[in-house]
DNA sequence: GAAGCTAAATCCAATGGATGGAGTAAGTCA
DNA sequence: TGACTTACTCCATCCATTGGATTTAGCTTC
């Protein structure tokens, strides 16, 4: 199909989430608001209003002060109007989350998966887990929307798969999203975590999130989200976002595809503690509370996360050095895609947002474009830590509500 | 405004462009293959066909062989229903192309700027220019839509602006959208080369252009343009596609935005020429036949050219060293945007696509997803030298008549 | 060559969302 | 209390799409 044609009730739908959408990022509004905000007269505003508060989606939440006549009536999302269920797989762990229509977190959990090896296994365990915390939230099922996963690595998006996830050993090709629609006999979603993790921004964010912009997600590796015109950029294999195989600044590291110049290597905690040690020395780390094996790197990024903060010289070195190339790799996205904001987020910039915040703001804001038309602006996420599962949960959302988009999903068998 | 609602007759004209739209692309249709390919029922075909008939936008155009029952009647778009001007303004000369609703190139003219100092001159020159080749073509003044100009060098999209165009001595913040409508009385659009001529080649291209592509424009530097599901992307300012800033291997030459590892100061003629003479030496250079002076690019590029078409081996070095660069940047916007091909054009392509195409070809394809989920095709331009300019006039044909698509226009003063 | 069949295209009444105009509800101000 | 302002709603109308039925025009068979 080269592009779709629409139709009449097609339409309605489409104004209704345009109408939802404006209610939830301007915050409490009027209809008369609403009006020029979205395009629509005053009587469709009137008209969609009311079927979205038969829908339970939105509710009048009280009055503005009046002006010299009739008060304006305020409308609100209703948070209990939808509910989704969010899943971030991670190899050693996964972290669920139920979230309602405001993205409000009700409840999270997370299951450990200590041996990643089969696939069926680890669906099951996940989504049993899900059922039980949705269970608990006491939320009405029948407004639970549906689970949305955030998968590490690449997808092949129309098929629904996660192919070769790094970390998942024994994992190739893996139709998560028939698995877990299967598993859970909801609407599933998925997207890679970065993607994901935009999408939540935009979700959550409100007008702050509104337009375009280029989310940086730090996790195990790096990886991105782009959000165009308040729309997620999925790509032709439901890949876009890949930031590992930027070009950066050369060292010693090579990456999968063969280049040493790819940002991939470069980041990521096993990374830097590998150049702490490399370019400061065994005994600087170890000052600095670091042991240095394999198995201790969530331990050794933690001490060298403290490290940063009591302002150790070298661990700030070492972060600092990752920040530049990520720099470096965020300018050329920011040019290429003419965004104006950068939201970073991920577990991996807990401790370490200023550096990076410093370093990508210089990076991005060097260009000419940038210092003559339009200043770029970085941030941290609005979520935070959560941002994976969040995001996931907001990937049914999204694809329920916001106007035209198609969801990445299938029905339940 | 957050994002637009919709009413009944928008809903008209968005599925007569869409209907149009397929039209083009899939060559003659019969109306009972549009509706599968756009999603609408066959009534509704018939009643927009109606409609684009009326309007001498399509043509039925003979039959289709009976499978049994009544000759599909055989659709095809007229190219005499809408024309176009396009503009290229560069640094020395302007091209001027007419086009039709086909994409086809009714008539061209190269008006060379000799001091392109003063803009209003500028403007009134190759506005006159214009006028007077679109009175030779002798089309339906009432059928030309506008004008469109491929600006060089960043733009405000907002303001309708370019601002500090390379090699044009003295521009600062031009105006030139409202100049151009006050100089032609027409609708005008504006866009930077890259992205006009990704327009162009996906207007133009028919089916091998659809969906998504990146489209990478070497001109005297080098740029790109973005389309993404048969959009363009302008990105916030209307400068999406800047591509010289993208990282790549750092070497000697400083950007102007202060990096020694931006691509753009590594392609282009100039640079190219410089590199042969650092590094293959002057004599090797001189026996090519080239002069090395600043004012014998254009002549010495030629030179090189055919050097390289001789297969000389140093010609042929510096060609692939930028070649090279260029693909490390394509392999980062390829999997940044997560599409499956990339169209190279412009008119410093010439005489080197082989080994332009073979090198970006390589580097896009070596990361995991190309490999694994979705291999990259490379190709050349399908228009070919005039891309520049056929893509200018295309943003107009692409603004009126494509689906969902807000031109950056203003009406005549 | 007439009847039977098939496929393409159209006709027609119904559907349903948006809209313009008028009307109502609920405030303020003097 | 009455004039006025503003927010919101009611209602008749409009119009693109749609499902169902119909017409048009070819092919095939007897």
């Amino acid at each position: 199909m080269t592009q779709g044609g629409t139709n009449l009730p097609r339409v309605g739908d489409y104004n209704q989430a345009v109408v939802l959408d404006a209610i939830r990022t301007a915050g409490p509004v009027s209809r008369v608001e609403l009006a020029p905000l979205t395009g629509l007269t005053s009587q469709t505003v009137s008209n969609v209003v009311r079927r979205l508060l038969a829908a339970g989606l939105v509710s009048e939440s009280g009055f503005a002060p009046s002006s010299g006549g009739k008060r304006r009536t305020l409308l609100s999302p209703r948070p209990d109007g939808a509910y989704a269920v969010g899943i971030q797989l991670d190899p050693d762990a996964a972290v669920i989350v139920v979230v309602d229509l405001a993205g409000e977190v009700l409840d999270s959990r997370r299951v450990r998966l200590p041996d990643p090896g089969d696939p069926a296994a680890v669906v099951a365990r996940v989504a049993g887990a899900a059922q039980r915390l949705t269970a608990r939230t006491r939320v009405d099922p029948a407004r639970v929307l549906g689970t949305g996963i955030a998968a590490p690595g690449p997808i092949d998006g129309p098929a629904g798969a996660v192919v070769k996830p790094p970390n998942f050993a024994g994992w190739g090709r893996v139709p998560l999203l028939g698995l877990f629609a299967e598993a859970t006999g909801m609407p599933v979603a998925m997207d890679n975590d970065a993607t994901a993790a935009a999408i939540g921004e935009r979700w959550i964010g409100g007008r702050q999130r509104a337009g375009s912009f280029l989310f940086i997600y730090l996790g195990t590796g790096v990886g991105a989200g782009i959000v165009l015109n308040n729309t997620v950029l999925r790509g032709d294999s439901g890949n876009a976002g890949e930031f590992g195989h930027m070009a950066v600044e050369p060292g010693e590291l090579t990456c999968d595809c063969g280049g040493t110049n790819c940002l991939g290597p470069y980041v990521g905690p096993a990374a830097i503690i590998a150049d702490l040690y490399d370019r400061h020395g065994k005994e600087t780390a170890e000052r600095a509370g670091l042991t240095g094996t394999p198995e201790s790197v969530h331990d050794d990024w933690r001490a060298l996360r403290q490290a940063v903060r009591r302002g150790d010289p070298a661990a700030q070195d070492v972060v600092r050095h990752a920040a530049r190339r990520v720099g470096q790799a965020a300018k050329g996205a920011v040019a290429l895609l003419d965004v104006s904001r950068v939201v970073l987020g991920g577990e991996t910039l807990r401790g370490i947002e200023s550096i990076m915040c410093e370093e990508i703001e210089a990076a991005v804001n060097s260009t000419s474009v940038a210092r003559v038309i339009r200043p770029i602006t970085v941030e941290k996420s609005v979520i935070g830590e959560a941002v994976g599962a969040v995001g996931a949960a907001s990937l049914i959302l999204h694809g329920t509500y916001a106007p035209g988009w198609q969801m990445l999903t299938r029905p339940p068998a």
